[in-house]
DNA sequence: GCGCATTGATGGCTGC
DNA sequence: GCAGCCATCAATGCGC
């Protein structure tokens, strides 16, 4: 019978990703920290929040556009065969 | 007057945090693929999700919570008898 | 040559379906309403949506999940012992 | 004891609630609907979804232009108080 | 059947 | 201190 669970195995998973998860908890405590000195130096954080989010949003939308050019491309070279 | 911006020092901050964005998003990345792994090994990503959640969670409010669960429910099936 | 775009007819599709959008993105706004009314009058949102989803879902497949949750959760019990 | 459930009213929000939700499901038949007519026109459904996406990122993207004018110009208000 | 895109849910942050 | 808001994260459903 191949339900039964491999124990060992099936822990080794789940304490992987507990330490990812740990890991990335870590990260974003150290976010909030940063986040807190900027405030501390002047800045404000909401500000920074808006300006990080603004810069990835402008990365994300140069992909975009590069993968609707591929999109028309692809469409027109199915058109002409 | 001091509003005038510290760019130097500004720039440091905005790219101390994409940076921890950037590594956080490699955890999240690293997740996913020991997902998909369990899942090649025959474990359903699933259940095994809910397994993490589980044990993170207080048990004790996971048990008032269930508790309210099946009061509503058992509220529903009486009257809908 | 067919490659020429019927403007009329592409808005009338693409306005169409803007439409329904918004259509769809109204009912959300009043779920979300009758949640907040529910939440005022002492219902738990949270139990309620778990409540709404658990209703929705097909007994056998749930009694199913459960079971394998159960499977997992036990051998990892007893891998803690 | 204000724990017991008031069975009728408990009842009509989980029955709005599913009735929004065979609304929105509805709402999505029809626009599947569209699609696949678009589709049967001649359309690329996958660039139309894209042509849709885009043209409503633009609008999130002037709403968020916005926002970002009033936090700047409230930080300059709170600045220079 | 897989990957993706959208949608729904949860937790954290901010302002009152 | 809490409610509302936002941003992240999980999950379902869709098209390929």
């Amino acid at each position: 019978m191949t339900n039964a669970i491999n124990t060992g195995q099936l822990m080794a998973i789940v304490t992987r990703i507990e330490r990812l998860n740990e890991d990335k908890a870590a990260i974003t405590e150290d976010t909030k920290q940063v986040y807190a000195e900027a405030k501390a130096m002047g800045y404000d954080p909401k500000i920074l929040r808006k300006v990080i989010a603004t810069l990835r949003q402008d990365s994300n939308k140069r992909a975009e556009e590069e993968a609707m050019m591929d999109l028309y491309m692809g469409a027109i070279e199915r058109g002409t065969q």
